[in-house]
DNA sequence: TCCTTAGTTCAAAAGTTATTGAACAATTGG
DNA sequence: CCAATTGTTCAATAACTTTTGAACTAAGGA
């Protein structure tokens, strides 16, 4: 039961900003970044989105190479591919995060406490 | 004769990521960035499209902001705005730039030299 | 004035992306 | 086993994007 995720080598410059050109995908980003370290299922993005549309979104992240889901249970533990996409595109990641954070008009993020169950 | 162009705090960091989303506009970003200084029309970029598909790419990188269009006689004189992308968000061009100059898949342009009429 | 060159605009067609609800699968807890 | 929770898949729809050709504008040169 593990996710598709394209190899380092394989991301495409192309589609990750593409991908991150969407304003869903680059708070999911930017909450992502700010939580860096902490394990975060699907559902602490509810904020942003249905549940299937977070789906979508969150697969499309995935595809790019920009994040990593985990299958954990019944969660997908998601996180950022930092490393990956420094090593492939250096500073690339860290200029989207900055300036995502400087916008005045990105969605937030609410917290969702929830029980991770494995 | 001026052309519309956002001010430096109305680029938007979604729109600009979905706008380098594309592989022609990416093409056309990269070309513009090795030529920097240099005065460069549309034409230049005719390996990448059609006459008329330039004109809308080019049309796109101008409204997000990315290049700047100077109309001259009846060229327009493209050029990257970088101070204001660097002021906007700092370190992205250069990061992007770095990155399709590593890519392997990115159309190449040539140099069609054409002589400016003002 | 007439021709050429540079580039835009328009409308149509084709393709892609985003969003939705209903139905589904898999795991966990009681 | 049963119910709840987590998240996916599917099909439909709506909305946007890309590409094209034909017609156009505007300026410059002969």
């Amino acid at each position: 039961m593990t996710l598709p995720h394209p190899n380092t080598d394989q991301i495409s410059l192309p589609i990750v900003l593409g991908v991150l050109g969407d304003p869903t995908r680059l708070a999911i980003v930017r909450y992502l970044a700010s939580k860096e370290g902490v394990p975060l299922n699907c559902s602490q993005f509810l904020d942003l989105g249905s549940k299937t549309n977070l789906s979508y979104h969150l697969a499309k992240l995935r595809e790019a190479g920009v994040t990593r889901a985990e299958v954990v249970g019944t969660n997908r533990m998601i996180t950022l591919r930092r490393a990956d996409l420094d090593a492939r595109f250096p500073g690339l990641l860290d200029s989207v995060i900055a300036a995502a954070g400087d916008d005045r008009a990105l969605p937030a993020v609410g917290g969702h406490d929830i029980e991770i169950r494995a």
